[in-house]
DNA sequence: ATGTGC
């Protein structure tokens, strides 16, 4: 496939005067390796498929599959494969993949895909991340982007965001009617009615039963034991945005035209103004994601259980341990899931209040990026899927999808960074061959504290466009405290988007471009 | 990411 030239790659741990451990890629060709490298330690290989945009890695624990553009492939990290080596001696791993848009985090890279059997296999709170259910949100409305042309109008839709979106940090939901209890048990089921408008129900979308009927069912005696302080922040904290990269922007779309078929069907036009919402499961994921991590921990180190980073928490799914993060993982799913249902009623209410009670806001999908739970494989039967940064995305046909997407698929979001565009993707049947993982959205090139010191306020009005007609209007007044959210910070989400593209994983349907965003900081 | 952790 493809009609590039192969190329191999050389992973190796370079020995020199300053440093014996560095990791390195070489592009080259294999059968010199020895010759051209005489101090250079062979760490590992990796070859291209798929015209390059597949990397087939063999490293010393076992085998890694790297999805991403050869540039974008030879420009990665060397503590990737550290991390994908040491995540690769937790015992019976069936597959391990990374999406275009990895980079390091805690124990595990953001963009893993790392499969086990469902039954002897292991779960690890590290490859879900500590933003448990942590995902995307896409709401259509009948507006054009030419509603929106006015500057002004913008701020004027920002402000009244504001006023009804609680986004600064401790700032308290306003949710005293909702019972957390029934939210973390049974998630949007545990919403009084008032909350699931009829006008959430698009007029030509058959259902919304693949969001509304979102319920992770679990061992509710795991709840027993949450510490009463989580109940009340986690409770306060309902519908809040939070902070970090997570955001609800206001984007106007282009379909691709080789979907316009399939984004007619999902209720798409060109100039459509959609709202896209990122964000998770707040202070309760934050908990279960803590207390499971250190109950784990002491299990490990009473067995003799580890790899060579010691912030790498697994446990057999079947032991006692293990099963009870699954529980609790489980219900700070249902936590995330309603919390951006949650912002997207929020946000729907801003828009009525600017465009009138006329402004549709159906729900198109939501879907989450930072999760475990159980599929179907077609050879190896139920397996279990972490997913770290990750998304999946079902091609059409595919009968894990939603009955409104069996016949096209099921959209599959992912946000560009913050002046960039974003996009709607559907996943294709080539993606069989990585679980249907995509990419999740940018990825970051460097970490909070470096893009702080590189990057001038002035690049990022300018990536913002401040002080134009075409201005992307932010609620941040100070663009300082945010300043680690700007695009420089990130990978150029067109070349994650290419990479998946190329490797058969997913198609663009829609391109979003950011007209105004709403985001969280510091106080 | 997190009402962060010293």
């Amino acid at each position: 496939m493809g009609n590039r030239p192969m190329a191999s790659f050389l992973v190796a741990y370079e020995r020199s005067a300053t440093s014996s451990k560095i990791c390195t890629l070489y592009e080259m060709n294999l059968e010199r390796i020895n010759k051209q490298f005489m101090n250079t330690q062979i760490y590992g290989t990796a070859i291209d498929e798929q015209g390059a945009f597949r990397h087939e890695v063999k490293l010393p624990s076992g085998d890694l599959t790297v999805y991403a553009t050869q540039q974008l492939f030879s420009s990665l990290d060397y503590k990737v494969f550290d991390m994908a080596n040491n995540n690769l001696q937790i015992p019976d791993i069936r597959y391990m993949s990374y999406t275009p848009d990895v980079h390091v985090g805690v124990g595990t890279c953001i963009g893993t895909t790392a499969v086990w059997d469902a039954r002897s296999g292991y779960v690890s709170p590290s490859i879900v991340g500590s933003d448990i259910g942590c995902g995307m949100r896409v709401h259509m409305t009948n507006l054009h982007k030419d509603d929106l042309k006015d500057v002004k109008l913008r701020r004027k839709l920002v402000k009244a965001i504001e006023k009804v979106l609680p986004m600064e940090a401790n700032q308290r939901g306003h949710y005293s009617d909702i019972r957390l209890e029934h939210i973390v048990r049974k998630g949007l089921h545990g919403l009084p009615k008032k909350y699931i408008p009829d006008s959430y129900t698009p007029k030509k979308s058959t259902s919304l039963t693949h969001v509304e009927s979102s319920k992770f069912a679990f061992d509710e005696s795991v709840l027993e034991l949450v510490p009463d302080m989580t109940w009340h922040r986690a409770h306060r904290q309902l519908g809040t945005l939070g902070g970090g990269n997570h955001f609800a922007e206001i984007q106007a779309i282009e379909i691709a035209e080789e979907n316009r078929s399939i984004a007619e069907a999902w209720g798409l036009s060109d100039g459509q103004i959609v709202v896209m919402i990122h964000s998770g499961s707040r202070a309760w994921g934050g908990y279960v994601s803590q207390m499971s991590s250190s109950a784990i921990l002491k299990v490990m180190q009473r067995h003799g259980w580890g790899t060579s980073d010691p912030k790498l928490i697994f446990a057999p799914l079947e032991h006692a341990e293990g099963r009870h993060y699954v529980n609790m993982m489980y219900s700070a799913l249902n936590y995330a899931v309603t919390n951006r249902h949650l912002i997207a009623y929020a946000m729907r209410e801003a828009f009525r209040e600017v465009f009138g009670s006329k402004c549709e806001f159906s729900t198109l999908y939501d879907l989450m990026h930072n999760y475990a739970w159980e599929e179907h494989h077609p050879e190896l039967g139920r397996v279990f899927v972490h997913r770290k940064g990750a998304t999946r995305a079902l091609p059409a046909g595919h009968t894990d999808n939603p009955k409104p997407y069996l016949t096209t698929g099921h959209p599959a979001l992912i946000p560009g960074s913050m002046g960039t565009a974003s996009y709607i993707m559907v996943g294709q049947p080539g993606g069989a061959d990585n679980y249907y993982s995509i990419c999740h959205g940018a990825g970051r090139i460097r970490s909070r504290t470096a893009t702080k010191r590189l990057v001038k306020v002035e690049d990022f009005e300018a990536a913002l466009r401040v002080g134009t007609e075409d201005e992307i209007v932010v609620n941040q007044r100070s663009l300082e405290s945010i300043l680690d959210e700007s695009p420089q910070a990130y990978k150029n989400v067109d070349e994650i988007i290419e990479s998946v593209t190329g490797a058969g994983l997913a198609q663009v349907v829609a391109k979003c471009k950011p007209l105004a965003a709403v985001k969280g900081a510091k106080s």
